[in-house]
DNA sequence: TTGAAAGCGCTAACAG
DNA sequence: CTGTTAGCGCTTTCAA
């Protein structure tokens, strides 16, 4: 096994004395504007080749402080653990590759202190764009990206400093809740009204996946059942915990559910395996999220998949245009096997 | 909302007028070695204090350049979507930033080229070791980090030019497999042989977990089909078309299966469900992988699951000792639900 | 067609 | 205790 120690670098001035030329010279052919500098092929073709076989690497950090422009882009994120964000940034990736820019991405773990220290490393290595995705105060981050002279965007959450790509969580949460409720009426011969289990309460999104589940079931007639809104935080034991205490209160549970993401069906199937409330009749669900497991589970999952891809598509069109039309674009959802309908709707607020 | 056009940095030499003292002095102040250059913490003092105003941030370009080290430590991955390599990444990047390190993560999507384009441009970013995680080619990356004096690691998949860690893949394959076979014993009355589901037969992992396969039947003396090994690719569909051509070739498919990753799993899962080959009995599954769903998905499915921290704490212990104790290091894979029991096994190639 | 030279923002001697 | 200075490796005029 190799264990040589770290050599010198080679610079373009190793590079020009091998070649017997200058360092400009070796800069220009290496960047490909050596033609608008109309060096002789056979220069260039020499360099080229000497860099080669030297296995010359730019030293971008030399690079970036010459040039004006870093092509950096950052990405905070606050988990890898689902399929959601787990394509967000697989998808960012991409799409800044392709585009000749290079994509930094950092994960806050949810935690807002290092959210705001992330933005603050990701400023100091030059980032043109900040995209703040499910941030817990995103708008503290575009205040540090506007003192920096970097741009900001929010994504999945918005924010009100800078524009935001989020899915249509009202429209989406009303059609599933639709859904739900046609699917336990076919099932148990009346729709019953739901419970809604997961997320907080607090966050933009949430409230309108609530908004949406209140005004479909209004819209059919049922009623709402406030203590059947368990808003009580992500994660998968906060679902498991709310239930069992709804289940220890007495109050019999409704058979039809509407979860709020795939880390709370985590703990709502858990509790519902643990528990045995329901015995062997499994209550109907849908989810706002996909997961490829959690719909193998049973045959009532019902689930919304967030439109990574449009999303992207539409952070992209902002940088690509280097500003925003509006200031709040809203995709929606794609229900898995229909087919989707409207184009994004752009607000301004 | 803000509308600002990107406003000139704030460099040293802006602080240094503002606080009527020197660049060096601001430097070192904000570098946290001001008390080497024993400068009053009056001017320390003044100087934090308009520098917090300014919102200023470092150059991280122009102080990478000047320094000697990067501190920045490099990770490719072939895919965001799905536990494992979520995890790892999750880690990864926790570990490095305690350490004072900055992480820079960047996905292949399983594709050879982007694989080495993307090592080369993190080396172009100076990264002092650069981690290939479940590469392709990692003895390609490893030779082109020893030309450009970084020190190279290997995970989950080992090399030959780079200290490699992974998973104990043929213990773990090993018991996996005997449980599966106990399991489907104490279901079915007797131990039949099972099949082998999903990976490539031409990487290390799945070729040491198909020995362990063979090992574990060969102990308690039941025969293995080689026409029930098939280690067909990674993907969902590469698992469901294999099955598929199984079944339809006639030959009755067993009724006890090791599947090699959770993605194949989806693909079994999909394909179990769809084909409705097995009716209402599932089979006894067992998978080398873990993902909270599919551990809710039967009450038969077996999981190990690859021991991460562990084997992030040997990749950091490498990276902190500035050099590797041994060539491969196997960390033993945690079975849900029982003790661990060995510690990690150093090898020399 | 090419080379010399300035300077990006920062750090670390060194000289006060 | 503090300021001056010399580069880090690269890009980009400008002059030849």
């Amino acid at each position: 096994m190799n264990q040589d120690k770290p050599a010198k670098k080679t610079t373009i001035y190793d590079l020009a004395t091998l070649a017997q030329t200058s360092a400009s010279a070796v800069s220009a052919v290496l960047n490909g504007n050596w033609k608008k500098r109309r060096i002789s092929s056979a220069l260039a073709e020499k360099i080229t080749q000497i860099a080669k076989e030297q296995g010359y690497a730019v030293n971008m950090q030399a690079s970036l402080l010459r040039r004006e422009k870093s092509h950096i882009v950052g990405m905070i994120v606050p988990k890898y653990d689902n399929r959601y964000f787990g394509s967000i940034v697989e998808t960012f990736e991409t799409m800044a590759r392709e585009r000749g820019l290079f994509p930094i991405i950092t994960c806050t773990r949810r935690d807002p202190a290092l959210e705001i220290e992330a933005a603050q490393t990701l400023l100091s290595y030059q980032v043109e764009w900040l995209i703040s995705t499910g941030a817990t105060d995103p708008d503290r981050i575009s205040d540090l990206c506007n003192q920096a002279g970097a741009r900001s965007l929010n994504l999945d959450l918005p924010g009100s400093k800078a524009p935001s790509i989020i899915s249509d969580n009202f429209g989406g949460a009303y059609e599933l809740t639709r859904r739900i409720l046609a699917n336990s009426k076919r099932k148990l011969g009346s729709a019953q009204p739901l419970l809604f289990v997961g997320g907080r309460g607090s966050d933009h999104n949430t409230a309108e996946r609530i908004r949406g589940f209140r005004a479909a079931h209004h819209d059919i007639g049922i009623p709402v059942n406030d203590a059947h809104i368990l808003a009580s935080g992500y994660a998968p034991e906060k679902a498991e915990k709310s239930l069992q205490a709804l289940a220890a209160s007495g109050d019999p549970l409704p058979v039809g559910m509407f979860v709020n993401s795939t880390i709370s069906l985590e703990g709502v199937m858990r509790w519902i395996k643990r528990s045995g409330y329901y015995e062997d009749r499994t209550p109907v669900i849908g989810c706002f999220d996909w997961d490829p497991f959690a719909a193998l589970l049973g045959d009532e999952i019902e689930m919304v998949r967030q439109d990574v891809q449009g999303m992207l598509d539409a952070v992209f069109n902002i940088i690509d245009e280097g500003a925003a039309t509006g200031s709040l674009v809203e995709i929606p959802p794609i229900f898995m096997g229909a087919e989707i309908s409207a184009s994004p709707v752009v607000k301004s607020i």
